[in-house]
DNA sequence: TGAAACGCGGACAGATTTGGTCGTATACTA
DNA sequence: TAGTATACGACCAAATCTGTCCGCGTTTCA
């Protein structure tokens, strides 16, 4: 299917949200989640596994919570997705350490690794910052350089 | 985790395995599940599914099988993936026919639209014929054009 | 004309993944 | 020390995926 899971969704969605939210300090999860109506306890383990990965700073305790770790430009949906939902590939059979032992014939693998890799490119050059609303809509300055290049 | 189902994997590498024995009339589904050691009913079914999506022609009775429907050129990866596993979307909430009714401030997906026509559009530019092994390694003429551009 | 080889298609069971909850421990603030 | 918040593991339910079984229609060939 091709799709990513609720988790990351709702992960980018939190990043979106802290990063439309920037003079406030902290943002518990519980905020974040009545904000788009998601399970409170849910988003809370996504935001934990992204604050393990570096993307978050979080704070215990009263007026705690979650802030990004960086600037929202520098966040790319790749590192997003890539903590919550571990390193995707497009074949199953790249999933383990080991290729696939059973299917030593599947020779298919090797073309769509350039396709993951391209994906993987694509999903790197968006930021927590292109998927926000920021509302000074000038000219697209940044947007001269290409989201994608694929040579081979 | 963004990948294939088995069943897209198992579907691009029959039809990779049929670009790659052009001479024989039809093969079997069981030839070629032999061939990669996959289940040969499964493989049936999605042979089944990819023949009434015209990708394949299938013949019954003795010495019957599948073909390619078209030269492997002309069948694009994304068109096989889409036979086998419907429409794919990278955002779990444009799944529906209408979209995420429960999450109405879900305002990521619109950015994530743009990536996953991005992908579709990498999937369609790869051909079945890219895929196999065609030993002529000549120039790689046909390769000038870019896989994929993306302007805004 | 009948048997064998093959495609067609639905039903279904087992395995895996995902989504979500609960409980408890820990950290910080007032 | 009470209250609020993160941290983390165990656990369950639902959905999906993988694979099998079975009966049927079609074609070929002896």
């Amino acid at each position: 299917m091709l799709n990513l899971t609720k988790k990351a969704d709702y992960g980018l969605m939190a990043l979106k949200y802290l990063a439309e939210h920037p003079e406030t300090v902290a943002m518990s999860a519980k905020d974040i989640a009545d904000a788009y109506g998601i399970p409170a306890q849910l988003l809370a383990k996504i935001l934990q596994k992204l604050t393990k990965s570096g993307l978050l700073k979080s704070h215990a305790g009263m007026n705690g919570g979650y802030a990004l770790a960086r600037d929202a430009r520098e966040i790319s949906a790749y590192e997003v997705i890539h903590s919550i939902d571990g390193p995707f590939f497009i074949t199953s059979c790249t999933k383990g350490t080991n290729g696939c032992e059973l299917t030593p014939s599947c020779t298919i693998k090797e073309p769509l690794a350039r396709v993951n890799e391209t994906i993987a490119g694509v999903l790197r050059s968006i930021s927590i910052y292109d998927l926000s609303d920021h509302e000074q809509t000038a000219g697209q300055s940044e947007r001269s350089s290409p989201l994608v290049s694929l040579a081979r």
